[in-house]
Parts: C-alpha cells; structure tokens; sequence
DNA sequence: GAGCACTGC
C-alpha cells in the first residue's frame, strides 16, 4: 500500500513534490487511493533499457521477423506469456519495499524536467483540481509500472492534467509522442484545444487527429485522437512506435475500438519493452469498475496498480420516487418539471427522455403550460426585460408562500413510508445546500390537475435535445436563456455523455433509455426501451451538479434502481463484429478466440463475422476435409485473403469494403464510393412525422414532409437507374446537394440533414483517397458536377451492390403462396421465417419488384427492410435448388435470355411468363411440362449441357422452345437454330 | 402505410 505514498524525491530535477501526507490532512481516513498493486510489476527491466540508447532502434531483418512472430503469438492459445517469469509476478508487495527501485534503477524513466510557462490564471485555475495533488503519485506509479489504472470522475482533471504531468516529466523529450485517445471526435479537438491553452503551446506541439482532419505536425508532442484513429495507426505499425506514453480515456465507456485497443496494447506493451522501447500505457475510467482490465489475467498477467482521484463535484441530492409509474414515465417528467419549476429556485432544469418524438412532445406540454413569448430576436429584447423580471420577482413571492404549504398537503405524504423512502426524504433534508431555502426540495410523486392550466407568468425557455437535431438548435441549449426564463432542455442520451449543458441545477431523470438490439443469429435489429444502469443513472445525476450543488430527481423508486444493472454491458458484447474481425485479420490475428478482449463478443457474434467474411471472400475458405472437429475450429481461425487486405483499407463496413473493391470496372468507382458513403452515414433526410410543437409547425412539417416526398420521387430516376431503388434516390439527393454547393439552404429546403451531407461529402473525400491509393491508376476525384450514372451503369451498380449485400436478398411472396393475410405484400428471406416487408418509406413500397436487395431489418410494428434495390430477376448468387426445381429455373433462365444471348432479343415476345416455370400451377401450361422434359432427358440443368446436347443433336429444344414463342416467329428462330455458334 | 438511442475508422 504504502509504496506508493513514498515522498522521496524524484529524479527529475530540482522540481520539489509536497508530501502527500500533508495534503491529505487532517488525518481522516483517507480513501485508499491505490486499490491495488497487488503484484503490481516489480521486475525491473533495467538491463534491457539502460544498455540501450532510448529512442533510436535499428530495425534489422531478424528483429522484424521476431515482432511478426510476437505478433502471431496473439493468436496463439499462450496468452499468459507476457515476458515475465511467473515467480516475480507473485512477489508480495512487502518485498518490494525492500527493493527501492525507484532510484537505485531508473529504468526507462526519463531523468528530464521540462519547464512550461502558464500563465497566472491557468496556473491558479489547475490548483484547484484534486488531481494536482496526486501528481507525484501518479508519476510515480508510471514511472514505476508499464501499465496504469487512473480512476477519476468527470471533473477530476485527468484528461487535461496527466498528459501535462507526462511532459514535464520528459516523456516526450527524444522524439516521443503523448497519445491519447477519446472516444468521440469533439472531445478529441477540444481537449487537445484546452491543453495547448492550458500549457501555453502551439497547435503544431499539442495536437489533434480525427477521422477528417487533424493538425498534428513535425513538432507534434501531445497528441489527442479518437479511439478508431489510432486503431487504423496500428494497422500501419503495430509496435507505434513513435509514441512513448498512450492514454485511453474513458475506457469505462467501453467503446469497441477501445476495448481493442487494450488487449492489443496489452501485448504492444511487452514487445516494446523487449525492444528496450518501453511503452506507457494509462488507462483511464471514471468509474472504479475497472476488474475488466485488472483482474483478467489473459489481458494483463500482471495486474496493473489503480489509482484514484478525487474528483471536483459539487453535491447533488437524489430524489426518488415513492412509486415507479408503469409506462407514462413521459407524463410523469411533466408533472415533476412543473413542479420543479413552480416551487424551486431559479437554476436550469435537464429532463433524460429517449427518444425524438418523446423529447418533442414533452416540449410541447412545457411551453404550452408556461408559455415563452419570444419575439423576432429571442430574448434579447431589454424592454421585455423589465417587466419580465418583475413579473419573475411578483411569481417568486407568491411561489414561495405556495412552496411552503405546498408539500405539506402532499397527499403522497404518507406518515407510514418504506425505510428507504424515509431515508430520502431526510438525504433531502440534510442535503440541502441552500442555507435558508424555505422549500421543501423533495417534491413528492403526486399527480395534481392545476399543472396542466397554461401559466404565462412563469415563462419556461423549453428547448429539446438530441443527436440528430441541427447543431444551430443544438447550440441554443449552450447559450444562456433569456432574461426572466428557466432553461429546460428535454433531451435524449446525448446529454449524458457527449454534450455538456452549463447551468443545469435540477436534472429529471425517466431511468429509461432507448437502445438498439440485434439478433445475433439474423441480425434483424429493433429499438427497445429499457431501464438505464447504475452507472448510468449515477452519471445523468452528476449533470446537475457542474457548477452548484444540485439536486436529480429519479422518476422510479429505490428498489427500482438496486435492480438495475451495475454498469451497462460493453458494446463489442451486443453488436456484429465482422469489422473489427477484419480488422483483426488484417493484423495477422487469425484466431480471433484467443485474442486477449477485455469482455470478449459472443461465440455466435463471432461464428456469424467468420461466416460473412467468408462469403465475401475476405477470408480463405476453409478446408473441407478432414474430421469435422477440424474443420469447425478451421472455420474460426480462417486467415485473410488478399481481398480481405484490400477490404481492410477501406474505413467502411466489410460488405460495403466488398462494393468498393468490385467498382473498377464499368466506371463505377465514383457512385460505389458515394453509395456506400451514403448507406454509411445514417439519417440522410430529415424526420418531419415527429410531434409538432404548435398547430402551425404542424402544417409546416406537414409541407415540409411533401416537398420531401416529391423530391424523393425525381431522385429515384427513370428506367433501370430506378430499380437501384433507395440507393438511386440517395445518389440523386447527394448529387443535387453537391451540384447545388452543398448550401445550408438547399438542404433545408430540401428535407436533407444538412450535416449527413457534409459527412457524406467528407467520407467521399476520404473513401477515394483510399481508392486511389490502392489502384494507383485509377486518378479518382471528388466530383461536384457528379452526373447520373448511365443505364447500364446502374445495373452494374446493382451487381455490385449484391456482391456486397448477397444475403439480404427478400423474394416477393407469389399470390399463389398467400396462405395467409399476413403474408399480404410481403417478402421472403432466407434467413427469417415470418414475413417481412417494403418499409412505406420506401420509393419500391408501392412498386414491390420480385427480388429486392435491403440493407438491414428493422423490426418496429413488421419487420421492414431498409434502403432497397430492385431485382426484377432472381440473383445469380441465389442458391441452386436441387432435383427438379434445378431444370425449372434453367428453364426460366433460358428463356429470360441469361444462359444464351441471342435468346434474349425473344424474351419480350413469349407466349408466357419464364416466371411460370417455378408456379405450382405450372403444369397447367403444356409448354411447361414439354420443355422441363426436354431439359431433364438430357440432364440439361446448366449452360455447358446445354451446348454438349447442342454438338449431339443441333435440333435440341427448337420444339419445346416454339411452342413458348408465337408462330410468326417460329420459322425465323428454326433458321438460326441452335442459338449459339458451336 | 410508418415512429431510430448513441458513437468511432
């Protein structure tokens, strides 16, 4: 334990550390701020690391043969071989105070201070975060271990101080970088923002690199990316060995890219040290639920010490309620924030909703029930200013004689509560961090009539939130309300983590949340609402509390939430892999099984990636002999194909990897690399069917919604550009939006999202430079004055995208198969039993071609397909039947003109449909039964029989063949057969 | 004839 309070100074010149022990007076118990350096890794590699000069490796042959050899090892079933002899990892921690390692080997700390200049302000600011207490602690504990666990919550100061303390302690002098990653892009940028101000330096020394864009330079030291960014770095150099410290930021999120980049740090790390370049690897969670990392000894076998900060919260007391409504949550959110916003002084007001509609309709009761006159400008209006705030100050006094009696008559009051009701009401009490505040903050769970009644005296400024919203709207919730007003934002999941809402003093929480779900086994997904986690709920309440104490009301009972999960379940555990396998392929790991996850995906998840990649040829197929045991494991560790390679350096799905690499030919790159950018970014149009917040938005959106629709229809093209279904009506708006410059007004005017546009137009950019650099010939660009593909174009567009989308094929169910109304307008798929269908949104719905090529399903009230293309004819890839239904679709191709050419130029003129062939019915039809004969005397059931029958009898099928053909044209077709030259 | 939360390369 004590190890790591030592106060002995470090070598990192004259730079003098406060004893612990004094800041963390008066002698309370102090918080074990080290929860574990139980084995923490005491073997010191200094032969290695002192022998060598730092920062210069030459890398010869055999060192590059070796690192690919470690890197093989990942796959191996031998994981707990981290290069450390199993005895040291098990010394007590008592021995290792016996062995002052701190100076007697230094080991790959560097003995460097260097100085920064911040300015006063900076300087006073920093010193109140509780982790500038912890400095030496922490640098200590790195100093000391390759792999770090830092614990501190939000408003702890880790993510801006630990890379400081890193610098000034030399990490960076030789030529290495800082790097840390976060999981999302604006966090990456200002971060890295706040650190260059914070420090005083340039953006060209303290920088930031995401998907996009980036400013990282020569002079680079500090440099924040997102997780995926430095993932794809990995790809490039595994050992990354520009950078001597990498920090994972929230790692307690658990992102996919985040927790692959653990395990796969968790082996960099030792091979770098083999190398005598160590790495630093700090992990860093907000929350203590780090066993995970720790306590998973394939990931780290020598369990890494964890260290807690404090972080600079202020109070927030929770409130829940006596009873937990059963499903009107959203009702009970307006009674609570009426009630809120009635009794309780002034500070802003968070309501957690999930979902769009939700956010819009609760928006709309709100200001109905306290309505907000904005004028032309909103609220900078001084004029309004005075008689708003007098009106506030007349409301006030009346509130707070209401406010005193008012809980007092709660009818929910009961004098017998459960304990731990009791014991809340009391958290109230005490909690209360108003001195002198006559109201009671715990406002009860009643229903009560009056609140419905519209109260324009007390104007709330009642603004929604969520991710799809335009960030014009979004950054209203940013800036202060108007004077005399309460902010209330209504807002979905976005505001729990990613965006950060200033002034936010009462938070109203529904304890729900909306996720997506996906069936592993058919990957058909749907949203459900369920109950948020501890965790979750823990972090919605904290918002409250950022700039004073605040309280958070929780619309369930306690008992309620000590049922709900501790923490929420890491992504990579509920979604498809076949992404990440790829990616993992392409690093040479090709027993994905073994790879060290911290939470590894489900076997089915990983089963079904193998599968897909599989089939579309990003893996070797694997042996079908030997026994069977064999071949199952074979199928799990498949290694990558040269396809798959390629595949692997487009930063898109695997499927849509798949369309890229097949667009060479024809000139399809261009509208592949837009299609696919498009099918990428999710919410191309936007969403007018939510609730409005008045009668004339209504009407609005309602215009809005046709101009849409009609839009939708001129995109969808004419003739075969049609049949590329949803795809064409996504081209055709990317094309006209690029055509036009890509303007706000055009969008807006338009139905299309203005910021899916410039993502689509972003993700081109990056998807061509991918392109053209692999076929270095092909000098693609990004084209604003893209024109619509040819007609021929468009069907090999629809092939291609098959290739990439071959299992999503959905046949129309034939009238004659109609058993049962619910198969009314449906379609078929392989996988799925039930029925499934064109979602109304669709340009096909009313169309219903016979073969459609979806992107997903989604199941809402059916199952629907999304984002379509037409197939009027059964796919290739579509597998063969066996037995007699083989010589029926020979047949029926035959005649359709896709087994000889010259057969086509008749396809328009037969007697029946080549459809007919596959009908129960079919034998009602003579010329069905006579030509499926001819085709079974001669085993013909493919194209090479057909002509081998052709050589032995040139007249072959000439009469089954007539008798599908009218008689005008029979004498015509007897000249020229057979069809073909042979 | 509909109702999808959030995020990264």
């Amino acid at each position: 334990m004590k190890l790591l309070y030592t106060t002995s100074k470090l070598g990192i010149g004259g730079r003098m550390y406060q004893p612990k022990r004094v800041l963390q007076e008066p002698g309370t118990a102090v918080p074990e701020k080290i929860r574990s350096i139980s084995g923490a890794n005491k073997r010191r590699h200094s032969s290695d690391s002192e022998s060598e000069p730092e920062g210069e490796s030459s890398c010869s042959e055999e060192e590059k043969k070796e690192e690919k050899q470690e890197i093989e090892k990942l796959s191996s079933t031998n994981v707990n071989c981290a290069g450390k002899p199993e005895e040291d990892t098990k010394k007590p921690v008592v021995s290792q105070q016996a062995a002052p390692a701190v100076s007697s080997k230094p080991s790959c700390k560097p003995a460097v201070f260097v100085p920064v200049d911040r300015s006063p302000e900076i300087q006073e600011a920093r010193l109140k975060l509780p982790i500038l207490a912890e400095e030496q602690v922490i640098m200590e504990a790195i100093n000391e271990n390759p792999i770090v666990v830092i614990c501190g919550e939000t408003g702890s100061g880790k993510t801006t101080q630990v890379p400081q303390f890193l610098y000034e302690a030399g990490y960076t002098s030789s030529n290495g970088i800082i790097g840390i990653t976060e999981p999302r892009r604006v966090a990456a940028v200002s971060m890295s923002q706040r650190v260059a101000k914070e420090m005083n330096l340039s953006h060209r020394v303290v920088s930031y690199q995401i998907r996009y864009e980036g400013n990282v330079t020569d002079e680079t030291q500090i440099k924040f990316m997102t997780d995926g960014v430095l993932l794809k770095e990995v790809q490039k150099d595994f050992l990354l060995l520009k950078y001597k410290v990498i920090i994972i930021d929230e790692a307690h999120e658990r992102s996919m890219y985040t927790d692959i980049l653990i395990g796969l740090l968790s082996r960099i790390v030792p091979l770098r040290e083999k190398k005598g370049l160590p790495l630093k690897l700090i992990i860093m969670s907000a929350t203590l639920r780090v066993e995970d990392f720790t306590e998973n000894t394939r990931l780290f076998a020598v369990t890494p010490p964890v260290l807690q900060v404090d972080a600079r919260q202020f109070p927030v007391t929770v409130h829940f309620n006596k009873k937990t409504p059963l499903d009107d949550y959203s009702g009970e959110c307006f009674r609570k924030v009426c009630k809120i916003h009635r009794m309780l002084p002034s500070g802003g007001i968070l309501v957690f909703l999930t979902g769009q509609a939700e956010v819009h309709s609760l928006c709309r009761r709100l200001r109905k029930a306290f309505p907000f006159q904005k004028n032309s400008t909103a609220g900078d209006d001084d004029d309004r200013k005075e008689s708003v705030e007098e009106m506030r100050k007349f409301k006030k006094s009346r509130r707070r004689r209401k406010a005193a009696t008012l809980p007092q008559i709660n009818l929910d009051n009961y004098a017998v509560v459960p304990v731990d009701e009791g014991d809340e009401d009391r958290d109230a009490e005490t909690d209360d961090d108003i001195a002198g505040s006559d109201v009671d903050l715990d406002l009860g769970d009643g229903d009560s009539e009056e609140e419905e009644k519209s109260d324009s005296s007390l104007p709330l400024y009642v603004l929604p939130l969520y991710s799809l919203l335009a960030p014009e709207k979004q950054a209203k919730v940013f800036r202060p309300p108007p004077p005399g007003t309460r902010l209330c934002v209504v807002a979905t999941n976005v505001a729990e983590t990613s965006l950060t809402i200033p002034g936010i003093k009462y938070v109203v929480d529904c304890g729900k949340v909306k996720k997506r779900f996906y069936d592993k086994i058919t990957g058909v997904s749907s949203f459900r609402v369920t109950w948020i986690s501890q965790a979750s709920a823990n972090q919605r309440a904290g918002r409250a509390g950022r700039t004073e104490p605040g309280h958070c009301y929780r619309l369930y009972s306690s008992a309620v939430f000590m049922d709900f999960e501790k923490f929420s379940a890491p992504e990579i555990t509920k979604r498809p892999v076949e992404d990440l396998i790829l990616q993992m392929k392409a690093l040479n790991i090709e027993k994905v099984i073994n790879f060290p996850f911290p939470t590894p995906p489900p076997a089915e998840a990983l089963a079904a990636a193998e599968e897909l990649l599989i089939a579309l040829g990003a893996l070797k197929e694997p042996p079908m002999t030997g026994r069977l045991k064999e071949q199952q494991a074979a199928k799990l560790s498949c290694p990558i194909s040269p396809l798959g390679r390629v595949m692997a350096t487009f930063p898109v799905a695997p499927r849509y990897a798949k369309m890229l690499a097949l667009s060479r030919q024809h000139d399809c790159l261009p509208y592949t690399i837009t299609i696919v950018s498009a099918m990428t970014v999710r919410e191309l149009f936007e969403e007018f069917d939510r609730p409005a917040a008045s009668e004339e938005e209504t009407v609005k959106l309602k215009g809005k919604k046709g101009r849409l629709v009609q839009m939708q229809r001129i995109w969808a093209g004419q003739g075969s550009l049609q049949k590329l279904g949803d795809l064409m009506v996504m081209l055709g708006a990317v094309g006209a939006c690029e055509y036009s410059g890509c303007t706000p007004k055009f969008c807006e005017e338009n139905g299309l999202r203005y910021k899916a546009m410039l993502e689509i137009r972003r993700l081109r950019g990056q998807l061509t430079t991918a392109v053209n650099s692999v076929c270095t010939d092909a000098g693609l660009y990004v084209d604003p004055k893209m024109k619509p593909p040819t007609e021929a174009q468009a069907t090999y567009l629809r092939q291609i995208v098959l290739a990439g989308l071959g299992d999503h094929l959905a046949r129309r169910v034939q009238a004659e198969e109609l058993l049962d109304d619910k198969w009314k307008n449906a379609y078929k798929t392989a996988l799925l039993d039930d029925p499934v269908f064109i979602h109304p949104s669709s340009v096909l719905f009313k169309q219903l071609p016979d073969f459609v090529v979806y992107q997903e399903i989604v199941e809402t009230t059916k199952l629907y397909m999304k984002d379509r293309v037409s197939w009027q004819l059964p796919a290739v890839e579509v597998d063969y039947p066996e037995g007699i239904d083989r010589y029926k679709y020979f047949a029926r191709f035959l005649l359709e003109g896709k087994v000889i050419e010259k057969l086509g130029s008749y396809s328009q003129c037969l007697l029946s449909s080549p459809l007919i062939m596959l009908k129960t019915w079919s034998k009602l039809q003579p010329r069905t039964e006579f030509l499926l004969q001819a085709l079974v005397a001669e085993n013909c059931d493919n194209r090479d029989a057909l002509l081998a029958a052709w050589k032995k009898n040139p007249k072959y099928l000439l009469a089954a063949y007539c008798q599908w053909i009218p008689e005008v044209m029979q004498e015509d077709i007897a000249k020229q057969w057979p069809p073909v030259a042979l």
